[in-house]
DNA sequence: AAATCGGGGTA
DNA sequence: TACCCAGATTT
């Protein structure tokens, strides 16, 4: 028998109730670490973001820690994880609370809107997990969860499919706790209306849910049409002198801001070992040959695909000028600094050894 | 409205 | 491979 979208949201929070997962950032009603959680979650499957989401409480107890940090900081701790404006925004988010909020973290959706990297599914999230407020988040599994169940056929992150599944949550919730039939729709779409396999056997909705009626569940979301990737291709040189490696922080408009890096010559196309030599003799009179450590390495970001590759060379003081941008690191406190996932993976399976 | 921003997991 | 993940910001 069909039912309401109403008596759907009671199914639904029931079946939460029954099924979900015991989470640290469940065992809390304070606002900051629930922040923190849903900041670290952003495009991030649970199972990752849960080791950070430990590292970050652990290192910054309250808001005023965290905004006290050095930026470098948090970056350090949010290494590997990807989407590193997330972390310069959660430094600055902090501040905001200390400064235009008087250190008191936000109480409503609108005012926790005005944080950086707070967008209109983490300001519900907070607003109705930490406050009981009245707001419904889209993310992808309720996405997913309620473009099923009605079929819709716009596309998943368009305007269009962002209003209409909005409405569709909204009038499931009812009456419902927020904060709890929030993490309900997520959790379902997590564990049960999953991408592939979906429970549908075993599914409170099936008998009214229209793709499977249509028996086609596997077509929903409706997928925007696939972006394209550029090559790019980074060749790391490994530049020392007298036992300290020269590293810059990246601040450019492009992948990886605030990250560090070795002395980088992009190229738009894989050159010889004998050619990348030239084009570094031409610039600088090196007094040794330089020396291929790693063979090129793909990393595939979403919009880009990274081909890297790294050498070593030694210089001497008279091209120390020429570096005066970089900072000269000891190989033992290499470490401390934050970097891509491609060079900490480089450096982790060699072995530096200055000579 | 479309492009950009990471990295890991899964089929 | 291709797709997706507790999305936000910039263009």
């Amino acid at each position: 028998m069909y039912r309401s979208s109403q008596d759907l949201g009671r199914d639904l929070l029931e079946w939460y109730y029954e099924h979900k997962r015991s989470l640290p950032w469940r065992q809390t009603k304070d606002p900051y670490k629930i922040w923190l959680s849903e900041i670290i979650l952003q495009q991030t499957q649970v199972k990752q973001g849960q080791a950070y989401y430990e590292r970050f409480v652990k290192a910054f107890p309250d808001v005023l820690a965290l905004a006290n940090s050095d930026v470098n900081l948090v970056l350090k701790l949010w290494e590997g994880l990807g989407y590193y404006s997330r972390a310069r925004n959660l430094h600055k988010a902090a501040n905001q609370v200390l400064i235009d909020f008087e250190g008191v973290f936000p109480n409503n959706y609108n005012d926790l809107l005005k944080l950086k990297g707070v967008g209109p599914y983490t300001a519900a999230a907070i607003s109705s997990i930490a406050y009981g407020e009245k707001q419904v988040v889209v993310d992808g599994n309720v996405i997913r969860y309620m473009s099923r169940l009605h079929a819709i056929e716009a596309p998943k992150n368009s305007t269009r499919s962002n209003i209409l599944v909005k409405k569709a949550a909204l009038d499931q919730l009812g009456a419902l706790p927020p904060g709890d039939f929030n993490q309900a729709m997520m959790e379902f779409g997590a564990l049960h209306c999953k991408v592939h396999n979906p429970l549908c056997m075993e599914c409170f909705a099936s008998n009214q849910c229209e793709s499977y009626l249509l028996n086609k569940v596997q077509d929903f979301p409706r997928k925007k049409k696939a972006l394209i990737k550029r090559e790019r291709f980074f060749n790391y040189v490994i530049v020392h002198f007298h036992g300290k490696i020269a590293i810059a922080q990246r601040t450019k408009k492009d992948i990886w801001q605030g990250l560090n890096e070795f002395l980088l010559l992009e190229e738009n196309a894989k050159s010889s070992v004998a050619e990348l030599e030239m084009s570094l003799i031409q610039k600088w009179n090196l007094s040794e040959k330089i020396k291929l450590i790693q063979d090129w390495e793909i990393q595939t970001l979403s919009h880009q695909k990274i081909y890297s590759r790294f050498f070593i060379v030694k210089i001497n003081a008279s091209l120390l000028d020429d570096f005066k941008m970089y900072n000269f690191v000891s190989i033992k406190d290499l470490r401390k600094y934050a970097y891509p996932k491609s060079i900490l993976r480089f450096l982790e399976k060699n072995k530096l050894h200055l000579k």
